[in-house]
DNA sequence: TATATACCCGAGTAAAATAGTCAAGATTAA
DNA sequence: TTAATCTTGACTATTTTACTCGGGTATATA
């Protein structure tokens, strides 16, 4: 099991924005400085956080990102299924004979797949991204 | 943020040799052939099972695989581990400038993987093996 | 003892996913 | 105008995963 960069490195620069967009938007340079995340990789990322309306951009000299609602009101479930951070993918359901169409023959795990991915969203659901900075030892360095 | 097949393969072919030990060893094509993994692949796996005293085996003709210790003694989390399925393989270590080494200059989303961990760890700690097996809709087909 | 059954183990490989790069363009503040 | 910045699609290298293969060793049983 495992997460990607990609999820890391979205929390880590939409950390960074929040704590720095107060006084107006921060280019995605700053930030991939700041984090030591690549430009190019950020680019990408922050095109999925935008489509997904996580932040949002002015273009132009003086531009970059803010984020689109408060710290407190942003789930870390967004931000991960946003950037295509999908918590289950086991998937049961193999083509073959003994497929699991998760109905009238779940494979024998099942249930189990189901019962982990409510937990790991739970987590998610509850975690903000205003619990993420602020704090002392987590602080932005 | 997934499992893999390895994972997903080790707790199914376990919970087929709960189903199936008490009559005597079963040999790995039967798993095979009944949960639809391959044989070579199963071998693997279970080579990994017995370094972690999860099952024993017997070689020769009417040989195969039993479990170490009963069902409801076996937690998914050593079965995960033993086929190396980690439950984190974030690491905010990263050997450049801006690295994480975990203490004094924690990265900023470090303690939430800490605590996403221990959310998983605890999840995979209290569901046994037993769980899996004797249910009516994770009966084994 | 011969034979078939089964585990043992290391090595190799193809496909997929991930991480990261790049080039060319559009928009806007100063 | 110019420099800063986002926008977009495509491309590539690396790593991981899933699986295969070949040649063993051990053991029951006929």
């Amino acid at each position: 099991m495992k997460l990607t960069s990609k999820g890391r490195y979205a929390v880590m620069a939409l950390a960074d924005l929040a704590n720095f967009n107060k006084t107006g938007p921060v280019p995605l340079r700053d930030i991939s400085i700041r984090q030591g995340i690549s430009l190019f990789y950020l680019e990408q990322i922050f095109l999925k956080l935008k489509k997904h309306n996580i932040v949002q951009s002015t273009r132009g000299s003086g531009g970059g990102y803010v984020l689109f609602k408060n710290a407190d009101d942003l789930k870390l479930s967004e931000i991960f299924s946003a950037v295509d951070e999908k918590v289950k993918t086991i998937n049961c359901k193999r083509e073959s004979k003994k497929g699991c169409n998760g109905k009238a023959s779940k494979c024998i795990t099942h249930n189990l797949w189901d019962e982990l991915e409510l937990h790991i969203n739970t987590f998610f659901n509850q975690k903000k991204l205003s619990d993420l900075v602020s704090k002392k030892d987590t602080q932005i360095r």
